[in-house]
DNA sequence: TCGCACATGTAACGTGTTACATGATTCA
DNA sequence: TGAATCATGTAACACGTTACATGTGCGA
């Protein structure tokens, strides 16, 4: 007997999900935002865009509506597409997510806007930030066990990794005091 | 009539190409090493690493050998694969790898050791220098034009993407320097 | 009226993901 | 002897890439 696949959306579907929540949008107008942004870095292309989103308006994520004012078919999201928003935004971070999918942390935080609470967006910070501290004293133990053996590119390339999570925590650090400023 | 796709490998395979141009490894030494380091970016999964050896077996970019001392097969790496790799390695860089493809780059840098000039890995960092200034550039005046308008966390994730550069750039700067210290 | 940006798609193809499957070797 | 690691694969499925295709509206 075969599980039915839950078919779990892709970061794709999550970035144009978290487009549309802040506001509707055309196919082309989410091409255009993902072409411009660092968005990019989940797809551009007609083909990768239409598609998505004719699946999500399967799934009733999405659907798409013609404006009155200024007659043009946009995305609206749904209930059904916020709610599973909302629980792609409160997902526990795992470790797994830091080490292979900052990308899509950085995503989920840039959708918290509207619908997580201060107190979510603080866990997530702090969850970030205790796993990256971490992750980065695993690599740089790992540095130093190992940089003797390591060949001179490839240890560089390695450094290069400890720096951009630095980085990254750095940031994190700096937002997360940003956030805790508000009210 | 159809063009005949010359076959494009991707990442993974010169992930894999790259590694063995170092050392013969079998597949799974491959997934350690994957699964280890960075490089786990580029897939780790059985079902991903195995049909790429195939792949790259047809193609006779790889040969499985037996080793005479400890009769284990191991990957290594042919000519023709060192010719393709070596082509890669010194493609010229453009801005849509610098905005979109940075793994890929540096991948690239990690196996310049054995088969590109000192000569090549300057001009190599030196683009990858000034692209990246370009690009931050670019970065920092659409933060300028735009940030009063965008959402509170559109604008954090975004600084998040720009310090991410920053920390690229600097880290060219620094091996930039190495590198020019090697006779 | 030329070209560009707007706007939306389809088709072929290959690749990656996920889950399943198997067996050998090593070590406690 | 049982568990963990070594070691290699397959099958279904869906997704992304690439290339092609079409048509509109607008400003120079």
């Amino acid at each position: 007997m075969k599980k039915t696949t839950p078919k779990k959306p892709t970061s794709l579907d999550f970035a144009i999900l978290g487009l549309v929540s802040h506001q509707p949008l055309s196919g082309y107008g989410i091409r255009k935002i993902f072409e411009t942004t660092e968005m990019g870095n989940f797809g551009t292309s007609p083909g990768t865009i239409y598609p998505a989103l004719k699946r999500m308006q399967k799934l009733m994520l999405v659907e798409n509506l013609t404006s009155k004012t200024d007659n043009k078919n946009k995305f609206h999201i749904t209930i059904k597409g916020k709610e599973l928003l909302q629980n792609w935004l409160v997902r526990p971070l795992e470790m797994i997510d830091v080490s292979r999918k900052r990308e899509e942390i950085i995503l989920r935080f840039a959708f918290m806007d509207k619908y997580s609470s201060q107190k979510q967006k603080l866990v997530f910070l702090e969850s970030f930030h205790d796993l990256l501290t971490i992750y980065i004293k695993q690599l740089l133990d790992y540095h130093k066990a190992e940089n003797l053996q390591m060949p001179l590119h490839g240890r560089l390339s390695f450094e290069h990794g400890i720096e951009s999570y630095k980085a990254t925590l750095k940031w994190c650090k700096k937002t997360l005091l940003v956030i805790k400023k508000m009210t």
